[in-house]
DNA sequence: ATGGCAATTTGTGTATACACTGATCCTGAG
DNA sequence: CTCAGGATCAGTGTATACACAAATTGCCAT
């Protein structure tokens, strides 16, 4: 693994884990000497992240870590509306039947996952991703995919924020599994609209959780 | 002006204007003799690059200029028209009237800009350019106007691919005048009605002129 | 003659030294 | 006491040297 992936890992994973704060600056020297590194790996790390909008070159004088607002987590789903609906609709009209009947099946039994002592919800958050994976792949369009992609790394941050309880994740696997449904079915539009409809009900929830702060 | 900003904007206007020809690989000393600066900045303009999609990295082996091929077009404009359909309606219904009734009539006269001996049309891609910041600047969505613009980067390539005749430049000024006219109207399903419709014929354009050779 | 192995070469990955810029702090004058 | 100006310093921007990996080429053996 090169010095320079491994700088990027770690910070990436620091900021999405919110263990770096909004608007911490990220010195270079700083940081290499935190992550054992010479300057130019962390140069290109931070580069990278900044490409990707976690952090924000501040003029010369190292990078800051990204806020995220309320205004941005709804600019997100709106984003996120548009492309994920777009991609469900895809997926039903190109996607293999056989792959999301799995998966629709997987998720009506999600619940088992979820009662689990796994704090993190590891396995329950890896099914989702799998549902994800399996419309990234069905659409077929690589430029839809990539802008999901780098949309989804701030909506993991804002995850994290959100701490999702025992029965919005009950919601959502139905809610999930309702969209891989409609996708089998090769139903185009059911499928969208199961698709606004849980972002829509995702979006409640993060703003319910933040307002109690 | 840094070293890095100029390799980048070099290469990246290279690429655009098909200098560099897809496939073509960038070496790092290679380009930082061309381009008189070290390899440190050429690094990271070449990083910038690859994070954009223009190039890809080649396995430890320099960078690659990336192809761009029929069903790359298709992609793009799936992915354009989901896109830029939204933004249409979202300015509809936030954007100022005043701002896209002045680009309405402005395109409205922009044969006179296409009858001008400019054969790079400088004139009518400059005002297109001015109702995409106007409907950017209207959707008030950060990060659909950054995956808009992320898109809009591998479209110029696409245009220059295409020529764009007179005729074809007289009819997108009248599809695009529709979309300002539907903007500032407020109508917001008209809006993306319309830019579905410019969308489509635009790419239809593009097929027909590739497909000629 | 052909195939395999080794050596050389080419190019990236990393470290570090140096230069330059922007900010901050201290000092002196009003 | 306050403000302005300069000096110092922290930190990035750039260059370059060195290490390492891979590919290619040449030589030797079969």
């Amino acid at each position: 693994m090169r010095a320079s992936d491994k700088a990027y890992a770690t910070l990436r994973e620091d900021i999405i884990e919110w263990r770096l704060a909004p608007g911490t600056v990220l010195a270079e020297v700083e940081q290499s000497e935190r992550l054992g590194v010479s300057r130019t790996p962390v140069r290109e790390a931070l580069s990278r992240l900044s490409a990707e909008g976690l952090t924000t070159a501040a003029g010369g004088r190292g990078v800051v870590v990204t806020d995220i607002s309320l205004e941005d987590i709804d600019e997100m789903f709106e984003l996120r509306e548009t492309l994920e609906g777009k991609a469900a609709a895809l997926a039903a009209e190109r996607g293999e039947r056989a792959v999301f009947e799995k998966l629709h099946a997987e998720l009506l039994r999600a619940q088992e996952l979820i009662s689990d002592a796994d704090p993190a919800r590891h396995e329950y958050y890896a099914l989702v991703g799998r549902l994800d994976e399996a419309i990234d792949a069905a659409i077929s369009n690589s430029y839809l995919a990539q802008a999901m992609r780098s949309l989804r790394v701030h909506l993991v941050r804002v995850r994290r924020l959100a701490a999702d309880d025992a029965p919005r994740l009950n919601a959502a696997a139905v809610e999930h599994a309702a969209i891989a449904e409609a996708i089998a079915a090769g139903n185009a539009r059911l499928a969208e609209a199961a698709t606004t409809l849980h972002l829509h009900r995702s979006l409640s929830h993060v703003k319910a959780t933040h307002s109690q702060h």
